[in-house]
DNA sequence: GATGAATGAGTTTTCATTCAT
DNA sequence: GATGAATGAAAACTCATTCAT
């Protein structure tokens, strides 16, 4: 009894946590980290501004926990695909196609994931931008890892290293979701997630 | 006489201009635009706070000259770049090669140049990202291009739109250099431009 | 109980209000709009700038709020003195009372009150003029009709039009009332009104 | 020839210094004083902000001489209307126009002449008021002492003491002439003096 | 435990005044 | 003697954070 009742406190805390993130994430991702105050956050959030802090240490430590809670899932999802199948070739496919569902569903949140793994928020906050990139590095070997083991199998040439070819490949997904991003009309990340690897897979230029 | 004190007075003012837009470039790409006062820029280019709105109109003002600025003379750069060969593979490896040094002797600019062309800086204000992204999408217009004539003359096979091979070449790139950026030490961006066009050029996988 | 309590934080407000408008309306007074800040006017309320601003949009609120909420006072007071008495002499006598009591109980307003209605203070912000002036008009008028009527009744005699009429005797008053608060020694408004009627209603010299 | 040499860069002088407080009345007539700067004043009266400061100490000196100049214009002219006649009754009559006509040709000065001799403007400075009210009030005497000569001739009734009449009178004139500035199309003061002095003599109801 | 009123340090910006040229 | 570039003190206003209720 005091279990479950403690239990459903939790639930409601876990709820209401999430609420916060979700308010704070569409704003951040709508006007920036420094164009928000704590004040728009709970009144979107719906709570008072004392419990916001109850839940979250400071300012920053809500950005914090936003980023990296997300890029948790993405990382997780990422990895995944490389997982779902046996054939590396699949296995990339499997990569390219979930990196863009996963970012067509979680527009707002990208524009926050660029700013951080781009540098490009600079340090909003020192700590912050180590964790997620080491996690990000994380990605890039496992990434890499995929490739090694392609090269080893004889079934890709050794054009690159590796790891150059998982940013190679990494990047070209990047590029084309910002596009996407910037102009969701224009729809720049392709469905067939083959219309991406042929760059890679094909070359440009015969073999002699 | 008159002409030549008046020509050195404008060159002193030039010269006190580069500098505050220089102490503002350092500190900008160190702590981000809102972490920076303009007290701090004033200190860190040794000239009071008065003197600084006497050059830029406000905080405003003074960042977006500074971002506009450098990324002409880049995008002017790398559109040089393209037009210094005839034969489509050196354009590109001419393209290449500028990108690294020119990122090479900019890096505090390029963590503002990627938050700016990534987006990633969200509203700083609404202005600026138009412009620069306007002009960035002209740039790959015309690396687009190369590809185009490339794919004319039989040097490239057309494995994917111009648009999307400009797109995918320019994100590879963005890709290294952002990793030199975030770690120099890894010196990322490989020095020989065809580390980079073979994973273009060569394919990882065999035609059959 | 709820209710209460509400209430009771609302008096609260309405409290620290006042005391905000007060210690702003005393600055005023002694300094001039421009020579007071912000800082300064929250000193003397004792409560912090934030506190202020929670109240007031910006230092042009808060004078604006000023002026207008107490010029109320004043016309509503003084139109109510041409309303307590049938007769029009009665009435105009009413109306002088009213109106050195008036001033001689918000001597630190008069200052900022002659500011607004005389044009002094330039355009310290547009619109407070226009609002205040209108006031004033509708005053003048409502003063005229008495003149109106006492004339209908052929008990005044025409020697001006009404609203003339009312210009003269309300400058008058001021006339007396300025000089009284720039020294109030002096003591130069009349106790008695009918020093000031006499100067309107016996002429000074005699009719033919 | 030194002589008239230094007279004539003496004359210069003057003259650059009748430009600097034109164009300074004329500023903040418009503006008022706050809202304008040295900066403003200098462009205006085309010379060096250096320039200003070698013919006035600072921007409240500035201020004061242009107010206390023409105020004493001001007052000259009144008396010397006060003088130009040897009936009191024209006397007042040439005061009345006088006035009309000084304000008429001076209207962007009146702005800033009611603010000091009313009050409005608060201390701008200290000093200024006093030596202002000081000559207000000695115009005042002179205008009293008119009403005095004019009972004790018999040729005005005795209706209040002579420095009441006085007060009434100017006060009457002021808040016409307000009237009038406010709204220059309403010409609100009148043409013919004996509208305003008709007020004051014919007295509004009948002696019995 | 939730609330949101109160706080005040910190930021941008202006402008009177000085002084080297 | 004139100039106007440089200065920096001072003002308006914001917002993260605390804490009494």
């Amino acid at each position: 009894m005091e279990n479950k009742n403690l239990s459903r406190r939790q639930k409601e805390k876990q709820r209401q946590r999430q609420e916060m993130l979700a308010a704070a994430l569409s704003l951040f991702s709508e006007k920036g980290y420094h164009n928000v105050s704590m004040q728009e956050i709970s009144e979107k959030a719906e709570f008072a501004i004392g419990t916001l802090y109850k839940f979250f240490k400071n300012k920053e430590d809500l950005y914090k926990v936003l980023i990296l809670e997300r890029a948790e899932v993405f990382h997780v999802s990422l990895s995944a695909a490389l997982e779902n199948a046996d054939d590396e070739i699949e296995k990339l496919r499997n990569y390219v196609k979930a990196k863009g569902e996963l970012f067509r569903e979680n527009v707002s949140f990208i524009r926050i994931y660029f700013a951080e793994t781009r540098g490009a928020s600079f340090n909003i906050m020192a700590g912050l931008d180590n964790e997620i990139r080491k996690r990000y590095g994380q990605f890039l070997n496992t990434l890499a890892s995929v490739f090694e083991n392609g090269i080893k199998q004889k079934k890709f040439k050794k054009i690159a290293k590796p790891y150059y070819l998982a940013v190679a490949l990494d990047s070209i997904c990047n590029g084309f979701l910002f596009l996407w991003v910037e102009d969701p009309e224009f729809n720049a990340y392709p469905e067939d997630p083959d219309t991406i690897l042929n760059i890679f897979f094909k070359g440009l230029i015969d073999p002699i």
